[in-house]
DNA sequence: TTGAAAGCGATACCAC
DNA sequence: GTGGTATCGCTTTCAA
């Protein structure tokens, strides 16, 4: 940077006095009532506000930041607010993060192809995260669209926008070296919430394998012995699917003689009929389901082909879904409990004023069965077994 | 749990004043290859890359903007492009769009306290409509929280950033004056994505009435006449309730000993058991009940309250959900087809494109009732009956 | 073929 | 109390 030279004494003077605009005097866009005084050919901006109020920029900037606090005069004030608000002035969020440095934007990157699979859970969660995080003062979107597949593509496109921090849910594609992108680019925190972190990111760990497992060991101890776990064929949630499935086969190791299956499944009626027709072959007695709406599909098919429910196959979801309640048998589930909304926010904020906080990963989740009639069975099967 | 790369230094803002002065840099001697030397202390800029490969900061913008044919020679854009990987430069969006006038940014505005309430209609809709900008070289992020109630206060969140677009989404808060604040501050296309658009707004609209309508004529043609309409206690959802409302009462208003009662209901068991005991004392023979997960819980409570479906009760939900389909009997549902997200991307585009279109509504939308077992009954009840 | 330099809009330090 | 002005990172014209 070599200002040298600066200043080149170019005053309010002879500048190319109009913008590149210069022709074509835009026709009136609005429909209703034009505004009075429409001095300015652009949107407004500071310069406009201070010309209209008759004071500089540095006073308008102190004046609509609330520093204006025994620097500028009551009435002067009174001026510059009327000025922007009879402009429609509304500040130009890149201008000022170029110059602050810092964006007070905060990514949830999710990627475009799994979230239509996601349910009310998922768009809760994200629902109360922006409302917690506006308290604190940030803005947080959500950046589906993942460009490619690429990892850093990924995080490239969203280090262009220098984000606060990246909250990357489920399936997002991060590794170290898309953490490293981010964090030479300004990001202060970014934070895995769900899937076990890419070095360098802290993370909000549920492990998925404690979801299968407790859904193993509660159809373990009524007496279950061979056990399906669904796993969807729809793109991308077999990145849960399959940590589901290890920990049905963990839980079932203990357990002589228990033996453990996946099941592919789409989410379709005819899909289910087709795994409905053939479950007397598969000789199984029990099926995790992976979550409530793929185990609602399944139950209705076993049920319509004839099959026992829970007599002939106990069946698990999970999500403790409202609407599993509704078939019958209801449908026992896994409740999966993961930090608030409210709680990620305080610390993604803590985070981001806190840059050099070591990466780390904070468990806060639990996964509880409740146990309702889909799965009663041969044995017992506790209530509320925890984990 | 490796740290991969180092990197743990990170911003260390504050470099305040004291410019290079020409000093540092050079390498004591020797170890001439590879500089694997970090010298930036903030995230790589355009200058660093300049500096690093020993050219202008132009050149480097021409080479990675690919305006460098004919312009700079292959060995230079060579230097620049390693340069640039080699630093882990990312462009600042900030930066390029304060320049540039034009942020490339689409806004998809949903309040967030009705984001929980909606389904995977919705989601899915919006995960595609980011990858369809995408295409398009836009990049869609959904911006919830909406500031306050106050439609001008989210208008001006909005504007803020920017947005080369703006597409408001159901109960998201539009004014005519919010609509002004937005395009004065230079966005060019103000869509509402549902709900008739305000006064300046562009409409891609769905008459909720309708889809009342769709639901009743079936009921009416089929024999019922005493018709209750489900109305979601919930936030933000009478926005949607109350016009479908209408148009149930719209289209009983051609059958004459027709009624129409109004039923609130929450999204819970007891609030649909308490509706269900007093089923008998309303008098009614039908319900429409606002959507498919209303529906489905009211149904399972009207049939454990004893009341035959749909002898007693015929039921119509709306969304066509799959899970619908589960119950018995099958729950009959009014199938509303919007726009899809490839065609409002299309729609969008044209309109940043072309920023003088005279706002107008888009009317594509239509509604169909999907004819199952839920409200089978008392007449005939065509298929497919479409408006 | 490359570089110098003028801004885009907002902020904040330092004079007046 | 106010006003100049350097600066953030980038694009792009014009000159060399």
């Amino acid at each position: 940077m070599v200002p040298a030279t600066g200043t080149s004494a170019v005053p309010a003077g002879g500048t190319s006095g109009a913008p590149p605009t210069g022709t074509s005097a835009a026709p009136p866009t609005g429909t209703a009532a034009a505004p009075p005084a429409r001095a300015s050919l652009g949107p407004p901006t500071s310069t406009s506000v201070a010309r209209h109020a008759g004071v500089s920029r540095a006073t308008v900037s102190y004046v609509l930041n609330g520093l204006a606090a025994g620097r500028v005069s009551e009435a002067t004030q009174r001026k510059v607010r009327a000025a922007a608000e009879e402009l429609g002035y509304v500040p130009h969020a890149a201008a000022r993060s170029l110059r602050s440095g810092t964006s007070g934007l905060v990514l949830i990157a999710v990627p475009a192809d799994t979230v239509p699979a996601f349910g009310p859970l998922f768009t809760g969660f994200v629902a109360g995260f922006q409302s917690a995080l506006q308290e604190y003062g940030y803005i947080g979107v959500l950046h589906g669209a993942t460009a490619g597949r690429d990892p850093l593509d990924a995080a490239r496109a969203w280090a262009e926008l220098r984000p606060a921090a990246v909250l990357t849910m489920d399936g997002s594609p991060l590794s170290g070296p898309s953490v490293d992108i981010l964090k030479r680019s300004g990001t202060s925190a970014v934070v895995s919430y769900g899937p076990p972190p890419a070095p360098g990111a802290h993370g909000i760990a549920m492990d998925q394998r404690e979801i299968g497992a407790v859904a193993a060991a509660h159809l373990l101890s009524g007496g279950r012995r061979h056990i399906g776990v669904v796993v969807p064929v729809e793109h991308g949630l077999s990145m849960f699917g399959m940590p589901r499935l290890e920990g049905v086969r963990a839980a079932a190791a203990a357990f002589p003689g228990a033996r453990v299956e996946p099941l592919a499944l789409a989410y379709a009626e005819d899909s289910a009929a087709e795994l409905a027709a053939r479950w007397r072959e598969t000789g199984l007695d029990a099926v995790f389901a992976y979550n409530d709406e793929y185990a609602m599909l399944l139950m209705r098919a076993l049920q319509d082909a004839g099959i026992d429910v829970p007599g002939e196959a106990a069946v698990v979801g999970a999500d403790d879904l409202l609407l599993g309640r509704l078939l019958r048998p209801r449908l026992t589930s896994v409740r999966i409990e993961l930090p608030t909304p409210g709680e990620v926010a305080a610390l993604v904020d803590r985070l981001i004023r806190e840059p050099e906080t070591p990466p780390a990963v904070h468990r806060r989740s639990s996964a509880h069965i409740e146990v309702r009639g889909s799965s009663g069975g041969l044995g017992g099967g506790g209530a509320g077994v925890s984990v």
